[in-house]
DNA sequence: ATAAAAAGGTTTTAAGTTGCAACTAAAAAC
DNA sequence: GTTTTTAGTTGCAACTTAAAACCTTTTTAT
């Protein structure tokens, strides 16, 4: 049923949650982010499109660069110019990002953001992200429970005992993705 | 390819982004939630479990139950306690918070967290949240692209037209999911 | 019945952060 | 060679945060 974790391991750092928030939990960081998922790749790109003060974006800026979230790039045709680009470590905040977005739209402001974003290969919104089980089934809040590390590891070993192999070599595949 | 948004829909409200970031963008918010999550309910439980300051948590709770992401119940046994609790609201934060925690596993802390979160039917791992076309494949940025929502609708129109139902019927769906 | 402790706040004050406006410095355009 | 553009920095007032002390109500212990 429910969902309780060890409440020890919430104050210490057993949970990235914290460590996320630090990068990312400032206040104008999202936005930024968003912008640069829309192509904007200057200073004063930044500063017109969303409503921030020039020192304020300078400051967040640097901070985003030097987390590895923003590469920051001198333009070689036009020397005052610098360039920045998500890195892989922040396009990686897409689906974060995306998720915060949909649930604005279901919540706060009630309607689906136009334009929409869709998949290019075929031009379709793309689905409401959910939490998914390793079948893909969509789970919430009360289907969900946590299970300590070791636990797991003696499940997954027993299975491969008893039970046909294909369950244990997909836990293994989540594990690592979720490792790496 | 790329992905480019109209650009005069960044800074006005076409976008629910800014409005998610209103109400979950302050700085303990995802912290309470995660909190509240793992069955915390009570002010002192709170204040013992995240390390913020009493007036602050005080006036994050109040505008957590303002927003409707929380809600506020004085205990009916014991009538100094107050209760607090995720209203269905604050529940569907947890794909978002859920995204936040994975990222900081693959990028800053480097390892899953422990205990793992697991679909409490056969206690297997959850997934890693990702972006998925409507027929499921995983999307990255550079497979991302806008599409006026007008457009959107003429194809799906002309689809009806010369193509099979089952196409036009999905769009609908997550049409209609999104908009919620 | 009375005193002590617990729960959920509020108040006060210092320190830190934000945001606006003005300024600078380098490179490019005219 | 003057003006404009780009990407910053600096100074300052207004606001926000954090820590500690205080307050009020309700419960438990003596």
């Amino acid at each position: 049923m429910g969902l309780k974790e060890d409440l020890s391991s919430l104050a210490n750092d057993e949970c990235s949650l914290p460590a996320s928030l630090e990068v990312i939990g400032e206040r104008w960081c999202f936005m930024i982010l968003r912008a640069a998922l829309n192509g904007v790749g200057h200073f004063e790109g930044f500063l017109s499109e969303i409503g921030i003060a020039r020192n304020i974006l300078a400051n967040r800026l640097t901070r985003m660069v030097d987390a590895g979230i923003m590469s920051r790039k001198p333009c070689e045709h036009d020397k005052r110019k610098v360039e920045y680009r998500l890195t892989e470590k922040g396009q990686d905040l897409l689906p974060t990002m995306i998720a915060m977005r949909q649930w604005g739209e279901r919540w706060e402001t009630g309607v689906a953001s136009n334009p929409v974003l869709c998949d290019s290969r075929d031009r379709l919104p793309i689905q409401d992200l959910g939490i998914r089980a390793h079948d893909d089934r969509i789970l919430v809040m009360e289907d969900l429970c946590w299970i300590d590390e070791a636990e797991l590891r003696d499940h997954a070993a027993s299975d491969s005992n008893d039970r046909d192999d294909i369950n244990v070599r997909h836990l293994k595949t989540i594990g690592e993705s979720t490792a790496a």
